[in-house]
DNA sequence: TAAAATTAGATTGTGTACAATATAATTCTA
DNA sequence: TAGAATTATATTGTACACAATCTAATTTTA
């Protein structure tokens, strides 16, 4: 067993699916005016809206150097705004406008479709999803349960 | 159940355990002079020498426009040379210079420490490989036995 | 066999990623 | 409480990724 053939590597498959899946997202992100990473940033928006940019960061794992272009161009799309924080005005508070709330309608079949897509079994995608958390967690990727 | 929450999509694991194991890879790649996808295309190398760009490409699943600036790299860095197959004009062979056949010692060890970094024990890695190769299969992926 | 289609790479433009650095606001601490 | 350390974000520079388009070489086919 040769370490250095690409078969053997464990990291390589992550890289590829990952590619792959997100090039699949694209019929029906681009429809919504959205990328990948634009989409992750709403989704999170969806779920608590008024979030600093740091807590964004944290949970998508994504630095201000990534973050600040992707927000920069959903406020031009219009879907979400900035302001500073009064209370500590290092803080970047991000919030949805009404485009951006009304899209999560739009929006909302698209886990369905990327299933259609990738045509896994629920039984396997709760397989999939359980190795994925596993690993994630493993690697320190899973978000620490927070009450605010 | 709400399917626009984080937690619930199957790519995202994908994405952001791909991009840490990535950055796991950099501080013994750096070494080398090597990124994540430059290092890709030297194992494809060491795997068979004075190979067409495109075979690259369908092994990598990367297209011209990633390719030929990572290629455009390594032949800055003395790892590879390029030339036209005499047979047919219009394929680019990548071939490794002695730097490049060299570094694949220097390089050896690279998985191991990958491996030890990742933490993973033998049965997890066999399991999340087996995941993985599966998936990879299900979504076109994999490559094609062939037998050149 | 000449025009049409295909194939291999290169180029352009847009959009991430991330390390490193900079700046300003806030918190800590001697 | 003033200087030091920390935190939040922005900026710069390098390097992918990929869609779309272009050019040139090869193959197909009418």
């Amino acid at each position: 067993m040769n370490p250095l053939h690409l078969s053997n590597q464990l990291c390589f498959p992550f890289y590829s699916i990952s590619k792959e899946i997100i090039k699949r997202y694209q019929p029906y992100l681009a429809p919504l005016n959205l990328t990948y990473p634009q989409y992750l940033v709403m989704l999170v928006l969806w779920e608590a809206d008024h979030v600093p940019l740091s807590k964004i960061g944290k949970r998508l794992q994504l630095d201000s150097g990534t973050l600040t272009p992707v927000v920069k161009k959903l406020i031009v799309n219009g879907y979400v705004e900035k302001s500073r924080n009064p209370d500590d005005e290092r803080q970047l508070v991000i919030k949805l406008t009404e485009r951006g709330q009304a899209l999560q309608e739009e929006a909302r079949d698209v886990p369905a479709k990327i299933n259609d897509v990738l045509g896994l079994s629920a039984e396997e995608y709760v397989r999939y999803k359980e190795m994925l958390d596993d690993l994630s967690v493993k690697l320190g990727l899973a978000e620490e349960k927070e009450t605010c």
